[in-house]
DNA sequence: CACACGATGCGCT
DNA sequence: GCGCATCGTGTGG
């Protein structure tokens, strides 16, 4: 059984935090089904200065509060009316940030942040769970594997602070939801 | 209380 | 590449 990230790891600078998850496995149990699934693309989100993030002007508000709590708490929300995004607090207490993860490879495989919670069936009633400590839902260490690349690139999806490279993805995994071929060629 | 707007995914052109 | 479903959240009146 490999190790569970620590507190400490998850506790480091968000994109820090957001590269070292790449290759990690996401474990989450459902009733007596374990789904899990290979991080390969991730996105870091910031507090102050970072536009597009939830927690962008500093304000707490009942959504986005469990962004400024103590790193390795899950922060899941709700969009389009129809998708969960899943994140992970990153980040000391009382600084905002968090990582949205965007795609899995292996035992589970989704592109996309909507299609990674259904996944693994995760959904609000997961948000605020203790990735550190919770029997069901936690990440195991990982790295990507010698052969694979990490590709840095920019953010999908968002209309603010569009230039950040705060993506992180495996080169060629399935589980990558759109390919930035101008920072695939900078390799 | 009203309303504008997504950290999306899918189907069609 | 484009339109759109669908609804919680935040902001402003």
């Amino acid at each position: 059984m490999p190790a569970r990230l620590s507190r400490a790891t998850f506790g480091r600078p968000t994109l820090a935090v957001a590269r070292r998850l790449l290759g990690c496995v996401l474990w989450h149990r459902t009733g007596d089904v374990w789904l899990r699934g290979r991080i390969v693309e991730v996105e870091a989100y910031l507090g102050n200065g970072d536009l597009a993030s939830h927690a962008a002007n500093g304000k707490r508000t009942p959504r986005n509060g469990i962004m400024f709590g103590p790193a390795g708490f899950a922060y899941v929300y709700f969009s389009y009316g129809m998708h969960h995004c899943f994140n992970v607090v990153t980040e000391s207490d009382g600084q905002a940030g968090a990582v949205l993860i965007r795609g899995l490879d292996g035992i589970e495989r989704a592109a996309g942040p909507g299609l990674t919670c259904r996944a693994l069936n995760l959904s609000l009633r997961d948000n605020g769970r203790d990735l550190v400590t919770d029997s069901d839902l936690w990440i195991a260490t990982g790295r990507p594997r010698r052969h694979e690349r990490v590709v840095q690139a920019t953010r999908i999806g968002i209309r603010k602070s569009v230039d950040l490279p705060y993506r992180f993805y495996i080169l060629d995994s399935p589980g990558v939801s759109r390919r930035d071929r101008t920072a695939e060629s900078r390799l």
